[in-house]
DNA sequence: TTCATACATAGTGAAATAACTATATATAAA
DNA sequence: TTTATATATAGTTATTTCACTATGTATGAA
């Protein structure tokens, strides 16, 4: 129940349900998470913990950079069905949409190093 | 997305996931959710409330009695999906089994009418 | 009509949440 | 070592949430 409860927690923020479904995509690291979101770079570190607790994410350090990415949910059968199902579910949400068309463009080097 | 996300947060209390697994089972009055669950009129209501907007409940007057049931998910797909996923999700958590075994003792004439 | 019962709504308070700013940590370059 | 950069954590505040009590509403019985 409490596995359950806290990955329906973690996919009860729409800027969460963003950050899987652009990292669904392609990995990222935190820097180009927080440029397509519009948000603090904390703000979008708290929401990777929250994602990452709930077994959805995981990340893999990169000098400097921090890349997260999706897991294939086997921290349990609930992660496992949610991902599945998100990776179609929502792909004409607007905001969703939006956030793909501006994805090709992102890039680390630009976007951090200011 | 919001439709999306009005669901995660329905699913996100444990005693909302536990009415549905009730509700899975047999539709049920207020009071027998209330004495299953152990909190008050108003709880039970408002959670009932949070689950009905989201689309997985509806309920159905009968005289005194409000009889909730859940909805085949036809409010969308993520409804949908979610109620088929709950019917055997859960069903060997302690606190779900628990409330299965009072179930069959659970009668709103009993219950009510004090 | 009057009363009782089942449920809904209003209002309140404590706790959780999501955003922010400020600061700490870790890594790479100079 | 010193400095800069990417990320994490701490602390703050506004909002939301979940429980409660008190009260309103609707239905059925007397």
């Amino acid at each position: 129940m409490k596995q359950f409860v806290k990955i329906m927690k973690a996919l009860s923020d729409p800027n969460r349900v963003k950050i899987v479904k652009l990292l669904q995509r392609r990995s990222l690291c935190v820097c180009e998470i927080q440029s397509l979101l519009g948000v603090s770079q904390p703000t979008v570190s708290n929401h990777l913990k929250v994602l990452e607790e709930a077994g959805l994410l995981a990340y893999q350090k990169d000098g400097l950079w921090v890349n997260y990415f999706v897991t294939n949910g086997e921290s349990s059968p609930y992660a496992a069905a949610l991902l599945g199902n998100l990776r179609h579910w929502l792909d004409d949400d607007p905001e969703v949409t939006r956030l793909y068309g501006h994805l090709p463009g992102i890039s680390r080097d630009r976007i951090c190093k200011k």
